[in-house]
DNA sequence: CGGATTTTGTGCACGCATTCACAAGCGGCT
DNA sequence: AGCCGCTTGTGAATGCGTGCACAAAATCCG
C-alpha cells in the first residue's frame, strides 16, 4: 500500500525493475549474439536504469536539433558533449537500448533518435490532464502539445466554478468531481497536477480513480499512491532550497578559506 | 570549463564537496565526541550527499506542517513515513546535520526545523530574479514570495518591450540586457531562466556576469557554465518522457504476462 | 534502584551508477 | 590486400547511496 512517492528532483532511485517476471517462457531462443541493430532481448528491456532513461530523453532533444542542423551521423563524444555527460557514460546508457552504432563512424541520427523514441514509448500519443488552471496550470495548459509531439492535453480540471467551461489554450475547463469519468472516457494516461497542496491528495485519488497510471505532481506534498501508480514531483520550492544549500556552502567556504589563509599568515605558515 | 549541468530531475549526482580544503587549520581542537546538539565538526559539513540534501528541504515542509498542528516531537518513524522515506535513511539524513534528537523520545519539531533551516542556508534571504516573462514566468513571479519565507522574487526580466515596465506580481520588468547591472547591484543570488530555449544560454551568460552564481533553469536546454555556477534544471518534457517510459515497460510486462500465460496453459503448465 | 521499553545513531554489507581503459570492429588509404 | 586510425561497446574497478540490524542512550514503571 501506499508506495514511496519517487523524487522528480533527485533520482537516486533503484533501476527499474519489473516485480519478477521470473518465467520469461522457454530459454530465449534468440539468444543470438546480438547483430547490427538488434533490439535487444526484449527481457533485457527491464534492466535500463533509472538514471538513464533521464538522459535517453536528454540526448534525444540534442539529436533532433542536430537533425534539424542537417547533422547525419554524431560520435558518442560531440553527443556526450552537447548533452553535458561524459562520452562513456553515454555509450553506455546507448548500449542499454541496443547497439546502433558503427565503430569508427558513430551513431546514425535518425536511427538513434527512432530507437530512443521506441524505448522511451513515445511511438505511440499519452494522454495528458491537467488539474488545477491557476497560474501554473495555465502555463502548463498553453505549452502547446507540450514541447515536440507525443504529450497533447486533452483534458482540463479546476475547483473554481467561474473557471468551468471557459477554454484555456482551446480546451474547456471540467470540475474535479468529473476527473474519473472524464479520464477514463478520453483514456489519459498521464495526469498533471498543479492545484494547491491541500487539494493534492484528493485530485490524485481520483485521478487514479479514473485510470490514470502516471502522475506529474507540481504540489508540494508527498502522494500517497497505490503500487502500480507511477508518481514524478517536481518541487519549485526544494529546488530553491537546494540552491540555497550551496550558497551557504560556498560562502562558508569562503569564510573558513580566509580564516586559514589568516591564521596561516599569522603563524608564518606557506599555503 | 564549462562544467556538467546537475540534472534538476535526476541527481544521482556526487556528494557534495569543496575543492581540497585540505588545509583545515590545527588537528580540530573540538574533536571531543559530540555532546547533545552538537552542530558537526564544520570540516564536516562537506559530507552532506546531495541526495540527503534534497530530502531535507522535504522533511523541512513536512516539519513545518507538523509544528502548525501543534506537534512538539516527532520520531524518525513518523517523520519518514509523512516524507515518503524509510525510517533508517532519515536518521542518517539527519546525522548528517548533527545529533538532535533524544534516543527513546524522538527529535523536537522547533529545534530540527530550526537547524535544517541552517544548514540549507534558509537564515538569510536569497534574492531571487526571473528572466522570461511568459506564461511561466507569470506563474513563478506570482507564485508569491516562493513558499515559506527566504527567496524573494527581486528582479523581472524580458526581452519584449510591451511588458518593459509593467509591473508583474507587483514588480516592473525590465530588459535582459540590464541583467548584469541589477542583478550586481541588487545582489541577486539565484536566477530562474523561463525563456524560450534559443534564449536561455545568453541569458545564463548575463546572469552570470551579473555575479549570479546559482540558476534554475527551465529551458529545455542544456547550460553552459563556468565552474563556480550551481545549475539546477527542470524539464517538464523530460519528466513526461520519463513516465511515458514506464507506461510503456508496463504494457509491455503486461503483453509479455500475457503471452507467458498462453504459452504455459497451452503447455498444461501451472503458472 | 533496576529492568523493560522505546527510539536514536551508526557500522556494515549490498547494489546501483559512474568511470576507466581497452579489445573489437569498421572505414579509408596506400 | 594489408595496415592505420578512429570510435564503439563493455568488463572491471571504484565510489556512493540505501537499508538492515544492533548497540547506546533515555525515559518510564514497578
Amino acid at each position: 500500500m501506499a508506495r514511496v512517492q519517487r523524487d522528480g528532483g533527485d533520482d537516486s532511485a533503484p533501476t527499474t525493475e519489473l516485480p519478477a517476471v521470473r518465467d520469461q517462457g522457454p530459454p530465449a531462443v534468440n539468444g543470438r549474439a546480438n547483430g547490427r541493430g538488434a533490439p535487444m532481448p526484449a527481457d533485457k528491456v527491464r534492466a535500463i536504469p533509472e538514471a538513464a532513461v533521464a538522459r535517453l530523453a536528454v540526448y534525444l532533444r540534442v539529436l533532433s536539433g542536430m537533425a534539424e542542423q542537417g547533422a547525419v551521423t554524431v560520435s558518442s563524444e560531440e553527443l556526450a558533449t552537447a548533452a553535458g555527460v561524459n562520452s562513456a557514460k553515454l555509450r553506455k546508457d546507448l548500449s542499454y537500448i541496443g547497439t546502433y552504432g558503427t565503430r569508427g563512424v558513430g551513431y546514425e541520427v535518425d536511427v538513434l533518435t527512432s530507437e530512443i523514441e521506441r524505448v522511451l514509448g513515445l511511438t505511440r500519443q499519452q494522454k495528458v490532464a491537467v488539474v488545477g488552471i491557476g497560474n501554473l496550470g495555465h502555463a502548463l495548459a498553453n505549452y502547446g502539445g507540450f514541447p515536440g509531439r507525443g504529450f497533447p492535453v486533452e483534458a482540463l480540471f479546476d475547483v473554481d466554478p467561474d473557471l468551468i467551461g471557459i477554454p484555456v489554450g482551446g480546451l474547456p475547463v471540467n470540475h474535479i468531481d468529473d476527473i474519473p469519468d472524464i479520464c477514463a472516457k478520453r483514456k489519459i494516461a498521464i495526469g498533471v497536477i498543479a492545484t494547491p497542496p491541500t487539494a493534492a491528495q484528493a485530485v490524485c485519488d481520483r485521478l487514479v480513480e479514473g485510470g490514470v497510471h502516471c502522475v506529474l505532481n507540481f504540489a508540494p506534498v508527498v502522494l500517497q499512491v497505490p503500487e502500480h501508480v507511477e508518481v514524478r514531483k517536481v518541487d519549485l520550492a526544494i529546488e530553491l532550497q537546494i540552491l540555497s544549500f550551496h550558497v551557504a556552502r560556498n560562502a562558508e567556504q569562503r569564510v573558513s578559506r580566509r580564516t586559514a589563509a589568516a591564521r596561516a599568515s599569522s603563524n608564518g605558515e606557506v599555503v
